[in-house]
DNA sequence: CGCGGATTTGAATAGTATCAATACAGGTGG
DNA sequence: CCACCTGTATTGATACTATTCAAATCCGCG
């Protein structure tokens, strides 16, 4: 846990939040992290389990603290498409009231720290760091999904899969350095349908991509969702 | 042109510029106008002009006036991913002094208006309005990329191609009610390289599924680049 | 141990890319 | 005005990648 000077002034529910730290709580004085905090409320959520409907009006505002949460967009003969990944301590919802057009989903096991709508909108008004880092977080997954329209419309199956696990491995672990060998392992947060639906292929391709991967000694895996990359330099290499 | 009360207190470089009511410069007093107006340059730029370079530093910013900007990437072995297109009276750059990562091309031939790149960010920490204008570009532009990347990772050919048309020409004439039975018309502003790039397609896919919709009668093309749009309900049918 | 969902593997097919050739439009100079 | 040239777009034949449909295997769990 963090050590902050002040850490007593703050309510316990953020003490260790990274939210606080890397997050749009960062933005907050330690007062109105008090007056945040007394309409906060901490939630676990199942994989599945719908956060936000799309186009849905709506009416909370969340922190992600533990887990992965999918944004998905579907055509209407149903076909999907993941729009996004938002790790912990990632913002979740919509500013200025607009309908979202997304559909956020529990991808793993998810913590969320939610707030009402109102409580957020308050606290932007008076404090515009906040509005600042709100507007941070949108130019992050503007430049997200940017970087993955590129491994969408323009890399091979092959490339697709290194890069998605490349993309999980860097973000689950953001202390990873590329340039010096290093072996990292990690749970997958989600299952091969989510996957398939995140890089454009079907679970069958991504399947055997991945079959690919581990019979050329990139990655290794274990009960399907426990990988070890030895070399994330190799891995990168095949993003392509 | 538009008509308002004070035209006559407004710079004559504003005073027919949609940006000044669609754009960020709407949220502009007149004397703030004037000020920014002191700063700014109108160009005009050629296809193919490189008016920001990929991770370059941003030394301006820019309203799109006329015509369309397109923003792509590119991997090592030079395949390229257009990431986003921007029509008037779009902004252009990004604030915060990050580095950009995507490269800004005109398209077609294209007007812009800048300016440098602190007279918009004093105007930022005295009008907390345009902050909140810029934020929402950001958002819109999150939106589309995330549409499109749906287009990208789950339509097929046809779809890309049906969808494409349909962007440019809903883009290029906001007023298209898709409810009735109506006809458009338009120059598209790109080549069918670009376009491919857009849709992380070849060329000549691109260029049979054009065939295929001009043979089905979804669309009429004269000299390469005219395009005519029959019964736009029809087209959107073909978007998936 | 056996069931059900998830994942992998296999064979056939469809869709898109690639490579090559042709057509077209716009501009140049005789 | 026409022949020519150049860059762009279309069309054709073939190769290859990813999908589809089907079957087998693995895994967690009652």
């Amino acid at each position: 846990m963090r050590q902050d000077i002040h850490n007593s002034s703050i309510p316990k529910l953020c003490v260790s939040c990274e939210a606080r730290h890397r997050g749009i709580c960062g933005a907050l004085s330690p007062e109105e992290l008090v007056e945040l905090a007394r309409h906060t409320k901490k939630a676990r959520h199942s994989p599945g389990r719908e956060l936000i409907g799309e186009s849905e009006d709506i009416t909370s505002f969340a922190n992600v603290m533990k887990g992965v949460v999918k944004l998905s967009k579907m055509l209407e003969d149903g076909r999907q498409q993941v729009v996004g990944l938002q790790f912990a301590p990632d913002f979740l919802g919509r500013p200025f009231g607009e309908s979202s057009q997304v559909t956020a989903e529990a991808a793993s096991e998810v913590d969320t720290c939610s707030f009402p709508r109102n409580a957020i909108e308050t606290l932007i008004k008076q404090n515009p760091e906040l509005e600042l880092r709100l507007h941070r977080q949108t130019l992050k997954e503007l430049d997200e999904a940017r970087e993955w329209m590129v491994t969408l419309g323009r890399k091979t199956a092959a490339e697709k899969v290194a890069s998605f696990i490349y993309l999980i491995a860097t973000h689950l672990d953001p202390t990873i350095d590329t340039e010096e060998v290093r072996s990292v392992s990690f749970e997958l947060p989600m299952n091969r349908a989510d996957i398939a639906d995140f890089l454009g292929l079907t679970i069958e391709t991504v399947s055997r991509q991945l079959t690919k991967l581990r019979q050329d000694q990139v990655i290794e895996i274990e009960h399907n969702r426990h990988f070890t990359v030895p070399d994330i330099s190799r891995l990168k290499k095949r993003c392509g």
